[in-house]
DNA sequence: TTAATTTTATTAACAGTGTTAACAAAAGTA
DNA sequence: TACTTTTGTTAACACTGTTAATAAAATTAA
């Protein structure tokens, strides 16, 4: 009896439907508007159909940021295969990795809970400036005693400013682990090589 | 007549009182679960004395989101004004931003837009380790043609996903700005100092 | 084919959310 | 005291996620 086997198939396709359905919500409106209700009117079905295959909304959510993660490795081995020297597969996967998450901000976002209505708000903040002056200022003075004079401020700004809050960001997802002196020597590693090359370069 | 005096001077208080009692929300809950309702709950007001004072609830985190950037500054600031040296300066600043962020979590989650959702997710998604283990080999295979063998192998990981991951958040949050190849420039520069600190140091 | 059972889908509700229109009460002014 | 303005409340609208009760359909057993 193919019964079984075609039910189980129908309820694959049907949670396909389901996730088919809400990408497009995602890809059209954001992740943040995503809702239940609107997904089950895209498929034309009540509402409490979706949970016969998805425990709640989370897990939806949780199978995008699985399918984002699948897609971002196998683009990094991908790129990386294409080289053999060490340095140069980090830098290919380095480019990769930002093309991925700019051809694929909402699985970016996804899986890095990145929240976006600070999107809107850092823009309006004047207070902002004055942290980016004081690094600003500093960089400049730390470029006027290196040995590139020439060096690009606003670049390396951005740098700092982006190495500085990949850290944090990176360790408040990983919230439990390391003690804090471990988590204190990453950020010495990181800050001291910049500044070794701000420096030196 | 000290009658108009005395009604901006209530006015600005009850509007503190607001800021206060959701302030309070924040701490206890997570700014994720901050709600109006609440808020005019805990103020002993009904709902829509809040719209006197506030065009709407992103106003609010608005206001928190300024007085976090302002704490920010001023604490980087005053941490520069103990050293002297450049170097010592981004150094003593990145340390008192790191500091921050840990102590002033929800601050920090808010100014930068950090959705925390992915915060659960995250680590329970088996899918991420395939991107780390691509990284994690190659950082081991450049370790191995180093000056450095005995560089910490976690450690140098982490760097470099804090480094990307950084750039690319920071890169969404100023979302317009910049064409498509002064970004690209900020990551070349980022990455090839992490390179070359890890080839050579 | 009919009867019993299991699976699947729907309606309707609960408990929240942000926001606002209509109205009542208090405070200030003439 | 009468009028005007400010301030506050009630009640609703339009959403959200989630679930209990129930109806309908599909499958199995007799």
């Amino acid at each position: 009896m193919g019964i079984a086997e075609r039910k189980i198939r129908q309820r694959e396709e049907f949670r396909a439907s389901i996730l088919e359905a809400a990408w497009l919500q995602v890809l059209t409106d954001g992740w943040q508007s995503l809702s239940i209700r609107k997904i089950a009117d895209a498929i034309e079905y009540s509402v409490p159909v979706i949970y016969n295959h998805f425990e709640n909304k989370e897990a939806i959510l949780l199978e995008f940021t699985r399918e984002g993660f699948q897609k971002l490795a196998e683009t990094l081995e991908q790129v990386k295969s294409h080289h053999r020297e060490p340095a140069l597969q980090l830098e290919a996967i380095a480019n990769a990795y930002w093309d991925f998450a700019f051809d694929h901000k909402e699985y970016y976002q996804l899986m890095f809970g990145l929240g976006i209505p600070a999107c809107e708000r850092v823009n309006q903040i004047a207070e902002m400036k004055s942290m980016t002056t004081v690094m600003i200022s500093t960089i400049a003075a730390a470029i006027a005693v290196s040995n590139d004079k020439q060096a690009n401020l606003f670049l390396k700004y951005h740098t700092y400013l982006s190495i500085l809050h990949g850290l944090v960001s990176i360790q408040m997802i990983e919230k439990a682990g390391k003690p804090d002196e471990d988590k204190r020597l990453i950020l010495q590693d990181a800050i001291s090589g910049f500044i070794k090359s701000l420096l030196a370069s």
